[in-house]
DNA sequence: CATGAATGAGATTTCATTCAT
DNA sequence: GATGAATGAAATCTCATTCAT
């Protein structure tokens, strides 16, 4: 055996990374179908072909981004929810979202359907999309939750404030062409959930 | 003059508003680019070169969407604002929202971008939407500065409460597939923006 | 009968005309195949759908002119041939030349081969214009037969010089849009056929 | 790099050789519009997609196909001139020209027109081609000048004789499907440029 | 006759995907 | 693995021609 084969997956996991990190740039400035494989090819600095040694098609990359993406924001909530109270977990993520560009066109779920129904999709990829979206507006609920019990977050039902603040990070991505100061949509969103003092 | 002039003005509008009509379910439920030509035509009952004689490209098509959806959300703006107050007027736009299935594509903003840029838009047209938008913001600005004056709005800068205001109209359709009771977004925002009682 | 048969077909001899004089014109400036059906329709302002009232497609009008155009040439031929003498009748030929504007896609023989295969043009039109040709070539060749015999023109096969005076027409129209004095080319052409003094 | 850099450049000069030999042919038979994409890609033995790696439009591969004609005859023509006089020179290139079917098309001027205003060629080929003719001229010009002043030739303008050659070449083509001994035109033509003895 | 809306065949063009090297 | 030439399905778009009015 000439080749190290756990070399050889590190760098197969490398240039899956590669691929998927210039590909959500793309996804997020152009959309889905406007973002060309061989854009992604270049701007990754490889081969068109290449690519299909790692997806098996367009769809495939752009289901795998949002699989990324929700389990990188789970577990981000995860994470946060160690150590912070509710209110300043949700401001944590408010103010990292910006930051989060890579995760980004994993809320174009514009694009969501056209992918559950797409044949190029592998259907366990699809099955994992749907329990990811599920595991993190249950995960937000009970966050909430826990900030009406405690006072930090006007009442309500805990599910519509968890899909209201996804609505409104969603919004947020819509609109980021616009020249307000950068998110002040998550911030005002934010401070319609705090009571009164 | 062997044909009915007025008679055939009126047909061209018609048939315009047939593509249109049929056009906006479709971007409406498959987005932009998943919609093609020829399903637009096949909706409509017609072949799908007659569409090239009302419009030059799918994109006007779409701009075209966009256009009359800014207008008729001004005109329901300036209509209510003879009657309403800032708040009951808002409420009246979230309530009627998800009937007014007609204009919907016009939120899709995601795709706006793609549309200004695209060759296939004529620029008197890129220019309208430019103007449109801006007019709506600055109308929503003021019926916020209106409502924040009166006390029927919490306190803040007037411009950042449109914003936030179109966002989540925005992420409503956005989400629109998901299933919660119709349009609790819409409702949930607008409740953040009432001072407690 | 309400109508007069014979001011009828004049009207309709008229419309033929309308529509040859302003199709020459656009087939000379761009050819057979970029020259549109409503361009022509538009410039001889009438509708497209009136064209197919005198003529059963667009091959067929264009087969119309370089008929006319033998045809009226043969007669320049044949009414300069009462009077003069070969040298002053090609003389003059190449001097009208470019009045003739009329008649000038008749050259464009570069697409007469599209035109005797096409299936949108009569067989009865085909013939008169594979005759119609043969009948000029015979004519020139008679008048520089006789040009050579009387010395006006240098020994040769007159046929030969009949083809080649036709190429140089040909020619001339070719290059006509270089900046070269007016029909130069036909002068210089000429001249090479006269024996030196 | 896994493939062979050198072959593949070798190869795409063959596939860029291959498309034009047979689209050349075509446009010779056919003219540049009667000629389809599909009809070079069949005839060269490939998809019509492939030609769409090695040229932008139909267009292009015409405007590639005159430059090459331009540029080729003006090399045989400098070519010619280390050795011959201009007699010979001229003589020389007639002879050869029906052997040249490969660039016949370049002489298709006819459609020179709609090259140089079509949005489907791009500005640098335009002006290569308006360049090349100008100094296929006047090389031509300065054979003809010196062939003047050495008693090959009667005497006159040389630009026009250039001119006037240019003009019997085209004709050759455009008359080249009658049924004439080969190349007549040439040598007729070039005969009346010879002083008689 | 005259019009222009409507059709649909056919051409151009694009690109995801395959595969020989 | 890596490359990019090659394919071909599918979309866009054009326009000659027909036909109801």
């Amino acid at each position: 055996m000439a080749r190290n084969i756990n070399r050889d997956q590190e760098l197969r996991k490398e240039r899956t990374n590669d691929i998927l990190k210039h590909a959500v740039e793309l996804f997020a400035q152009k959309g889905l179908e406007a973002t060309k494989i061989s854009d992604i090819a270049k701007k990754a600095g490889m081969s068109h072909g290449l690519i299909y040694n790692y997806f098996k098609s367009k769809e495939e990359i752009y289901a795998s981004l949002i699989h990324l993406n929700l389990n990188s924001f789970k577990e981000q909530l995860e994470e946060l929810y160690q150590t912070k109270k509710p209110k300043e977990l949700l401001e944590g993520i408010v103010r990292d979202f910006d930051k989060r560009k890579w995760n980004e066109a994993g809320f174009h779920y514009f694009f969501v359907e056209q992918i559950i129904n797409s044949d190029a999709v592998n259907t366990e990829l699809k099955e994992a999309l749907n329990r990811g979206y599920d595991e993190v507006v249950a995960f937000l609920s009970r966050i909430f939750k826990e900030g009406i019990e405690n006072g930090e977050f006007v009442p309500g039902v805990p599910e519509y404030h968890a899909h209201y603040f996804l609505t409104v990070l969603q919004g947020t991505i819509v609109f980021s062409s616009k020249s307000l100061p950068q998110n002040i949509y998550g911030y005002t969103m934010l401070s319609y959930l705090y009571p009164l003092e």
